[in-house]
DNA sequence: TTGTAAGCGTTATCAG
DNA sequence: CTGATAACGCTTACAA
């Protein structure tokens, strides 16, 4: 015994004795009505429990008020708190989102860039550290705006929103440097074929001038597999660019009975609440994670309806918290 | 210099010299049409590079090959990696996925479901560990189907994918009892709303008849902030609901150099990827995350498509991984 | 096997 | 301030 139908714009005109027009002014708020037949409609709108169909509108309208977020893993916390405030700035300005887990993977990656072009979003949050070429220039020629959240556009020139990598880089080079020697210190970080660790290596390079450059993946076990090297190398100190592989370090040292700080020093790059969960805790680059999402939702809102933007790169601070994986 | 709009299936049909209609069916595959035809067709398709509209194709055809996802949090690993499979199998059957973040919250969790609504998605995942009755009734009141992933619907009847969450904690009861008695284990964990920690209750009573039950957040400090009074209270042995919690307590216990297991034992119940991460890693229940996320949304297909159900409350299996908590 | 045409629920452009 | 009415791009009987 439910409602047939969801009821339409053309229910609720009937009900309150107007036109189509006039409930659709009421509903966008958009040109004026007399308040009187405002409340009418309302009225009728809420006996109705009357709900604008998404669809219809974006149809009519070619806007859908949805932003597609496209995101390489869930399961990575970095991740998940960029998109924990892209969600909360979305939904503050009434945007839905698609989401689409592109597994760092370029074919997944088009895909999904299809699916949202097909969706018809207004505009596309982009997270990803593995950008490949043709994944960028698929971005690059998107017909509505796209904003990197927390990753870096290859030439720099796209919107985005990031921490200043190269002084954070460097900054944690030097900290370092307060206890080793150039040649005992390393640099652990995912190449990938984004713009990112190009420029962490610049800072880094910049307080270590010697120092020198391993490649890992993002996640635990290749940290943890890698870690030996270090030790046969003399590394005595590292920054890494991610949390699971610099706790992937942190646990082969102390399953391998290394002392942490005092033999061995780690700085990690991301702050997710990984690094606080670990004894000794880790010490690391804080960025605000939440903030780089809201803040890029919040670009892509002004670059959807045209408001000006005075610079689409934007910087946001970093700091240090210097737990007890550095002396 | 770029193309005005989009091709519209007009666009299509023009080029191929066919109509509407025959373009329609060879997009989806539907109704008998000419090899020869086709070809033409879809030539035309590519030279045009058509991407059918999907809200005109959703308006026309009441079907939006949207699902709606809701969850409480993404940065929990536990319902992040849910997600994952639920993404991944909505790649499959060609759903897009609109993401609602709910923060547990009963008003966010309403419009949530009201802009999915509006969104007119054909069917929701569903996940929650703190779902209030509002939000259950609103979901019971869904018109498209719903399904409850890694969650209990409170009657128990609703479609829903989990382990034997009963049985696990029973099965973890008597582990800590190998070497504790009764009074000495307790169960810390989130009553929340929601039937899972009864289930979970259920379970360790049945197997700690005398057990103490202790109350906590899903997140790190809560654990961390109820440990000193498991200390005081004799306890010698946790079984906790979820991995942040019991890092807390580990945390705490290694913090105060309380010695883990031997003084003190912890088996946790997600099995995310954090409880290898610590030192000692934590025991914990293994449950089959991805697969839950992958078969809710398998199973929502079918209950889309009206396909048969045999038995919409899946139980998948659990494991133990003991680790370095448990004796 | 293919084409015609009537919707689907809105918005937006004109008149009034 | 309000009302007709033509799109929007596609699906789907119904014809042919």
């Amino acid at each position: 015994m439910s409602e047939n139908k969801q009821p339409t714009i053309y229910d609720v005109s009937e009900r309150a004795g107007v036109s189509l027009a006039t409930v659709s002014r009421v509903v966008n708020n958009n040109g004026k009505v007399k308040e009187e037949t405002r409340r009418k409609v309302l009225k009728a709108i809420k006996e109705l429990n009357y709900r604008p169909n998404a669809m219809a509108k974006g149809l009519a309208s070619s806007k859908t008020t949805m932003v597609g977020m496209m995101v390489p893993d869930l399961t990575d916390l970095y991740f998940a708190e960029l998109a924990q405030g892209i969600d909360a700035v979305a939904k503050i300005y009434n945007y839905s989102v698609s989401l689409s887990v592109s597994d760092n993977n370029p074919t997944a990656g088009k895909e999904a860039f299809e699916t949202l072009m097909s969706q018809h979003v207004d505009g596309i949050v982009y997270i990803g550290n593995q950008t490949s070429q043709e994944m960028f220039d698929l971005l690059k020629s998107s017909p509505v705006p796209v904003v990197f959240a927390g990753s870096v556009a290859q030439d720099g020139k796209l919107p985005s929103v990031n921490i200043d990598y190269v002084q954070a880089f460097q900054q944690a080079g030097n900290i370092l440097k307060q206890h080793l020697s150039d040649t005992q210190i390393a640099l652990v970080d995912n190449p990938g074929e984004s713009g990112l660790s190009a420029l962490r290596q610049q800072g880094f390079l910049k307080a270590v001038s010697k120092g020198k450059i391993y490649e890992s993946e993002d996640d635990y076990r290749s940290g943890y597999n890698l870690a030996h090297h270090l030790l046969e190398d003399g590394i005595k100190g590292v920054i890494v660019g991610e949390d699971e592989p610099a706790i992937g370090i942190l646990n082969y040292m102390l399953d391998n009975h290394v002392q942490v700080p005092n033999d061995f020093q780690i700085i990690s790059s991301n702050d997710t609440k990984l690094v606080k969960m670990t004894r000794p805790a880790v010490s690391s680059v804080t960025q605000p994670k939440f903030d780089i999402g809201a803040v890029s939702m919040r670009l892509l809102t002004k670059l959807m309806s045209g408001d000006p933007v005075d610079d689409p790169t934007v910087i946001l601070p970093h700091e240090f918290v210097l737990k007890d994986t550095t002396l």
